[in-house]
DNA sequence: TCTTATTTTCTACATAACTAGACAATCCCC
DNA sequence: GGGGATTGTCTAGTTATGTAGAAAATAAGA
């Protein structure tokens, strides 16, 4: 058994999907415009076509031929992939303890003061619905 | 610039790692042995050692000859890896936005109820802290 | 001491990720 | 319509990861 495919994007597809979130549709060429000026990397464009082709065979995008050029989009939601690579990392790092990762973020990143109210009211919510689904605890399985 | 190197532990590392910050310091044999019963990894011997002296090169470990075989022992701490990832993970796919993080986890993940007053408890505690640091203006140095 | 089992070293190989060149296809402008 | 520019296809090169075999080194037992 030889190396394993990523289960998530790798950093070079993370980019291409975020410009793609934003941007709903691209050509080949503003994808790789769009590259070079938000995340720094100057590809040539038949690094990036050869990317965004074997993104579309992963089913992370969409291909449409649109006369001589290629329009991508992405296929794939950010809340999907986020969730999927914030799960992943649960799992791998803290052997699947969702609440061992809130406590390293809370403790080791920057926090400000506001992101902790939010935090704490978005806890206060939660914690009521577990609450009141002490009694019909299907409630449960929102996600 | 080819594929470029992991910034963090790789799947069969992470597992490794685990393994050694568990029991401290291993012979192959033993990290062998564990990697099958713990993991699920059932690897020859050739590919352990092969793997832990790549760690070592890596810095991630520590070599010893003990007789005929190497001790190997973590020199990178749980803490640091796990800060170091998750802190990764902020960075790369919700733009260094912790609390954007701390958000989709607390959303997605099954949270406890337990989970989510331990949580409630430190976040009020950090709160505090934060408050007490208004008269120093270390809040600015934000990212 | 000589055989044997264990462990290490060195080499190797498949696949993934990232990048780009050679070259073909296609479009636009004069 | 032909020349130049743009874009896509195909191929390829480099490093990392995961895995293991051949063979050397070493310890241990009969």
């Amino acid at each position: 058994m030889p190396r394993p495919p990523a289960r998530y994007p790798t950093d070079l597809e993370l980019d291409i999907l975020k410009i793609l979130w934003r941007e709903g549709t691209l050509a080949t060429s503003a994808v790789r415009d769009k590259l070079a000026q938000e995340a720094g990397r100057d590809l040539a464009p038949t690094s990036v076509i050869t990317t965004l082709n074997v993104m579309t065979k992963k089913g992370y995008l969409t291909r449409k031929r649109e006369g001589k050029s290629c329009h991508f989009r992405a296929r794939v939601r950010e809340n999907t992939i986020s969730k999927g690579m914030v799960g992943d990392l649960v799992e791998r790092v803290f052997d699947g303890s969702a609440s061992a990762m809130m406590l390293n973020l809370v403790e080791h990143q920057k926090l400000t003061h506001d992101d902790l109210s939010e935090l704490e009211s978005l806890v206060k919510q939660l914690k009521q619905q577990t609450d009141t689904a002490t009694g019909t605890d299907t409630k449960g399985g929102k996600r």
